[in-house]
DNA sequence: CGGGTCATTGAACCATATCAAGTCCTGTGG
DNA sequence: CCACAGGACTTGATATGGTTCAATGACCCG
């Protein structure tokens, strides 16, 4: 065992630089505490990584930390009996990751590439709550994130075709501009089989559908899976 | 207009007699608050009922309100530029409608049959919220039941097929005991267009696989679309 | 009874899945 | 630095589930 549990251990070393050195700092549910409450709040929590591929949380297991992505990415996944797969979501830095209402944990959580969380135990967050209820409200926003997040994902499901999916599934990396600052090219950090699972489609379609973008010239791929969008607002139409 | 907007309007009688009586008790994320909180929280609601196809929230709108359906059942949907629709969830007696997050609300909301709302002001909470900070642990809690809905819908869009959409939908209606108590038999809310909408389906597909189901006799159908499930585990094993 | 909406059914078509090679990377060991 | 092995990706041929188009049938309400 390598997940989220068995890695919870020893002391983080807390206190504010922490946070002030954090790449999230104000993008994390933590980040709508006032100083005083985050240096309490900090003190919570310890930060750990994973590796690619890493199992960090389980459909099933006891529900017992949120995090808050600090870098990397990360797939939430379904599986059916026989297989079947489905992404629900990546999560981002900054994203959320776990509740605090369920008793059991109901998803797969996996490291795209190097990740690192910053974890905090769920029952450490009602008491730190009792004083500082303002961290509910915080969850809460992020949560609602999600499910509307979850919600654009559902009628990209239901009611578009494969390159209409494959145009949003490029917007929406993009828009979390993952090269460098001064590139355009962005790594896409999936294989062609987690994003045949993220858009319902499967690995044969989706690789048509890059040949075909790249045809029209609308996009380019270089090595390493480094793609350059040519023509954004072409994506944004077909999107 | 009729929507929620205008229809807010003139003082409830509140007090406890109007909770106790509710419908929704212990349902609603206002089951959570004790006695004497529920009285002032009861002071700020209001009930509006709507007829069936009526529009009750909108996408754009400014996100004044929150809501607990009392009453009857509303469909959720999001519309493409091309009139392309899905219904993103349906909502029963006790769910929320809206939120007390977004500046803005993103869904279109309309009533399938005869509904009732208990309506309360996003920024009536707000302050309700300083003394009653639990209010935000309820509406989370509400909040990420959706959101674990909607995650198990991008599953079924995406990896299911027509007649394992069509079987979860069954059996998703009978969780709801929508008829009478005595009986087996419960009423389909929805439309087959709306049906269709709702599962990622044309009508036709629809209107098909409920045949091969009744063929199958899994199910019966009965006059003003009464549906019995005749074989529930065998439509769970499909689903 | 008659007109409209809603639902069913059939036939043809098509977007995507499935099956099957092949090619291209990438990391590894010599 | 090269050879090679294995996985990842692409491409082609074929199959098929679901859509589309069209007609008919059932039901409800005036």
């Amino acid at each position: 065992m390598n997940n989220i549990t068995s890695l919870y251990s020893g002391n983080g070393f807390g206190g504010l630089d922490k946070c002030n050195n954090c790449p999230v700092r104000g993008l994390s549910f933590c980040s709508a505490l006032d100083t005083l409450a985050l240096e309490e709040f900090s003190a919570l929590s310890k930060t750990r990584s994973f590796t690619d591929g890493q199992l960090i949380l389980t459909e099933g297991e006891v529900n017992e930390y949120i995090g808050s992505i600090t870098e990397g990415i990360v797939k939430v996944y379904k599986l059916l009996n026989d297989g079947r797969q489905q992404i629900i979501s990546l999560g981002f830095p900054g994203d959320m990751l776990g509740n605090i209402i369920d008793a059991e944990y109901n998803y797969f959580v996996e490291a795209v590439g190097k990740v690192k969380i910053c974890l905090y135990r769920v029952s450490r967050i009602a008491s730190f709550a009792a004083t500082n209820p303002e961290i509910y409200l915080s969850i809460l926003g992020k949560t609602n994130q999600q499910l509307s997040h979850a919600r654009d994902w559902l009628v990209l499901l239901g009611r578009k075709t494969a390159k209409e999916k494959i145009a949003s599934f490029l917007l929406l990396l993009s828009e979390h501009h993952l090269g460098s600052e001064t590139d355009q090219a962005f790594k896409i950090p999936l294989k062609r089989q987690e994003i045949a699972d993220f858009l319902g489609l499967t690995i044969e379609t989706v690789s048509r559908n890059f040949s075909s973008l790249k045809n029209q010239q609308l996009i380019r791929e270089q090595a390493g899976h480094m793609l350059i969008i040519v023509d954004y607002s072409a994506l944004k139409n077909i999107s």
